[in-house]
DNA sequence: TTGTACGCGTTATCAG
DNA sequence: CTGATAACGCGTACAA
């Protein structure tokens, strides 16, 4: 079914079906006769031809590194949120962790089109960069702070030295960390960072040999906590990069050191609620993830209908949980 | 930047451009020139009007009911692994389980356009079977059984039968179900009538006002089973439709009857990692989900490659879990 | 108020 | 092997 077509069986032209489509002048009479027309044949005008003409799809592009988190599914929840109000729809399309694809799905996003995107970021290469400096639409980063894209991010260097500081006095033995790659500044660099500073501030440090680098997964934790366990006895704060690390750090302790289980603090950071709802909660750090959407996706949209071409670097705050 | 600037840069014809872009024929000079140009430029082909002409975008659309569930991710992971193979891309909505937003964005999908859809199902009314029914490119639906399209199911029925019928025996006072609607052919009916059979069978049945209709959340099974537990002390069993409603049930226990912790059985459907990984455990039902991912969508790439219409029906099993 | 004609960026056809 | 040119389905000046 084309414009045409109708336009044929109503007996107008097919511009007058455009106006009718849009809301240009038609004459109360072709108006029925268009409207039979569209109902009878249940027809869609192609949303792809009109968009190759206006250039605008009123469609954002979200990409995520994975869909199975609940920080992101947060983030993606306020960006819902602000979208549905303004009349936008939100495309997602997931990376499975891989940087590069994050550059596919831009490009994708870009040339399909979309009107602006929305990136959870995890890792900004040259190339990254390269995409956000040259890119004809609005680009918005979360989860990381760049200069070369309006952004949002999470302060994760105080939250993570003010857990650290307040959680260290209760430590006789030794302070473990489980990290992740600091090539991800937020989550892996700045906490790290942030994480000895409040050591320090408490006068303490990490054990020799107790940091472990993990990836973003429960079976990660697990295996570098049995690790860290195995060679030290009196580990009794076992810090981790995300809740979810964590989450495999308990399943150790309680699969392999259960007689430890009282003596092991293990904290995080993203105040997962799974987590909480099944330990009663673990020191951990809130972030304001879905209003981290929601300033998101108003920034992206402000860009949009207001040509608003200066950078926003906006930084969000957080709350220690269950401490 | 357009194929026809390139074109002109290179000092060639937009339609060789168009070959060079595409494998056919060109004289290794022109393509040398063309190489250059396109290089330097940083040119990316339209997929928009590419699609105006060839009618396929090799992009499948997945919508699903929302992302912070682990079963749906575990599913997407399996279509994005068959749909990355064979040269598909991904792209996902949301619907904020209103299944009115499901039909919202299958439209956008069909118009948009993508080669094909796949639905990850909750409940089907009759808009989404006449949608089904009507609908121009191929789809898959992956969750629930239906007659009107292609679909890939769990055998909720003798899942849930089974897990009642081996947990029964061990009850001596009320057993107790958090339910979620029925509307869910799948998760609401199947598993509560799998359920009630599979008590019977046992020689027990649910208690008296034992049964809640939760929602798909934590905080849905912490109140239904807070009530649930005042009113009557001694449930044994609660059977929950979802792991993440089981969640919640452990919390309540955990928060305002810890007494009776050792007492009650919680059991849950869906195999959900973390549960597993801080409990040690619930009893469970292990679907193949990532499995009905990759069945789907094979299902669909054959579908457009090969125009094999004839609708497939596709049942999958299940595996009890720490019983 | 209406219809004609053109352009959006590609690919496919066809004559060279 | 190459280059004009028509077509894809729509929106919109412009002329009527």
């Amino acid at each position: 079914m084309t414009i045409k077509e109708i336009a044929q069986l109503a007996g107008v032209s097919s511009a007058a079906v455009s106006r009718y489509l849009n809301g240009g002048y038609v004459s109360e009479e072709k108006k029925q006769q268009i409207r039979k027309v569209i109902e009878k044949t249940g027809y869609r005008p192609s949303i792809q031809a009109r968009i190759l003409r206006t250039k605008h799809s009123r469609l954002i592009g979200v990409v995520v590194p994975k869909i199975s988190s609940e920080s992101i599914s947060r983030i993606t929840d306020g960006i819902g949120q602000v979208l549905g109000q303004r009349n936008y729809h939100m495309l997602l399309a997931t990376t499975d962790n891989q940087p590069l694809k994050e550059l596919e799905y831009m490009e994708i996003f870009q040339n399909y089109p979309v009107d602006g995107i929305i990136l959870i970021a995890t890792i900004l290469t040259k190339k990254h960069r390269k995409f956000l400096k040259e890119s004809k639409i609005p680009i918005v980063v979360i989860g990381q702070h760049t200069q070369d894209a309006s952004c949002i991010f999470h302060d994760d260097y105080r939250a993570a030295k003010e857990l650290a500081s307040r959680l260290a006095g209760k430590s006789r033995g030794k302070i473990a960390y489980l990290a992740v790659t600091r090539e991800d500044l937020a989550a892996g660099a700045s906490r790290e960072d942030g994480l000895n500073a409040g050591l320090q501030q408490a006068g303490k440090s990490l054990g020799t040999d107790c940091r472990a680098e993990a990836s973003f997964t429960i079976e990660s934790g697990f295996e570098k906590t049995c690790e860290l366990l195995k060679k030290y006895s009196d580990i009794d704060i076992i810090f981790c990069a995300t809740d979810t690390i964590a989450a495999g750090a308990l399943e150790a302790i309680l699969k392999h050191f259960p007689e430890r289980r009282e003596k092991i603090t293990v904290a995080g950071f993203g105040d997962n609620q799974f987590l909480k709802a099944v330990t009663g909660g673990i020191p951990t750090v809130h972030f304001g993830y879905k209003t981290s959407g929601i300033k998101g996706a108003e920034l992206i949209t402000d860009m949009l209908e207001q040509d608003q071409n200066i950078p926003i670097q906006m930084k969000l705050g957080y709350e220690l949980r269950n401490i």
